[in-house]
Parts: C-alpha cells; structure tokens; sequence
DNA sequence: AACTATTTATAAGA
DNA sequence: TTCTTATAAATAGTT
C-alpha cells in the first residue's frame, strides 16, 4: 500500500526506517486493539530493538499487563527476562 | 475495508467471530513480521482469550522468544503469569 | 476456501 | 514534520 510496492528487507536509511517504524507502529497497534474488540479478546504487543531493549508495549484499552524487563549481568547470566503479568 | 464498514464493537455471532478473527489473525502477524523485516525490531504478539488462557503467540522469523504461562491455583494467586524470555 | 467490492493502510510527495 | 493523495493491501460479505 503506499505510492510504490516496498521490498521486504531492513530499510538501509535511518531516518527512512524510523518514519516507516513510526506509521506502521501505530496500524499494528490499531489493528490489535481492533481484533481485541471484535473478537474479545486480549492483545499484547511487544518490540524490541535489536540488541533486545524493551522498545515498545502497547495492550489495547480492554487488556491490563504489567510488564517487568529484568536485565542480568554477564557472563552468568546474559540474557533479558520478561515478566508479564496480567492484571 | 471489505463489502461494509464494520462497528467497533464485539462480534456477538460465535462462528463470524471466529472467521474474523482467523482472518484479522493472520493480517495481524503478517503486519508484524513487515515491520520487524523492515524497521530491523523483534516483535512478539500475545493473545490472550476473555479468562486470561494465552491463545496464540507469535513472535516472527528473527525473533525468538520462549514463553511460559504459568497458572496458579486461587484463592492464593488467582492471576496468571506470563514469563517471556529471549533466546 | 475462493472471490471481489470496498474500505483501510501507507509510500511518496507537498 | 505534519498533511495530502495515489496506490497497494486487507478484509466483509458473498459464492
């Protein structure tokens, strides 16, 4: 959709990229909250950036998480964990 | 989009709710494996059912995530929680 | 499970 | 960066 048909590959340009993030972001979070509603149900939605950092959390108006990102320190332990917990 | 605008209101038919949902499901994970291609993000997306059972997940080609739903017997802890780690 | 008339999302451009 | 608009894409109702 758009004046041209865009390849599905990582968009190279910064700004270009966080434009399209920006637009896109908000129609996938209507879109969840629309199949929330219509549908009754609940949606959580969850980005990351690439090196894992909680970017975005987005649960519709019908649909309550708390959500804890717990970061470890390596070597032990190098991973994130995500806690999500419904309200 | 389609033949008519619909309300956004909860579809009371059981069986259309469902051909929406499985319609708008997979619009839904299609939108978020477009822009974690093209915005380089890792995007999970969590449905959850009215009584808080988790339904679907979906988490996108580069993007792995291992997600726990841990149920608790009430009246000690009638919530469920949702533990998402990132592999 | 397909089709298609329409609505909706959005890529470029202003 | 916010608004516009031409076009691509999603989907509601139908077959």
């Amino acid at each position: 959709m758009g004046r041209k048909k865009v390849e599905m590959k990582r968009i190279e340009n910064k700004s270009s990229r966080q434009v399209t993030f920006s637009k896109r972001r908000s129609g996938l979070i209507k879109k969840a909250r629309e199949i929330s509603v219509l549908c009754d149900l609940q949606v959580a939605l969850l980005v990351f950036s690439p090196h894992g950092r909680l970017y975005d959390f987005s649960a519709g108006d019908r649909c309550s998480f708390l959500l804890l990102n717990l970061h470890f320190v390596p070597p032990f332990f190098t991973q994130s964990i995500n806690l999500l917990i419904k309200l």
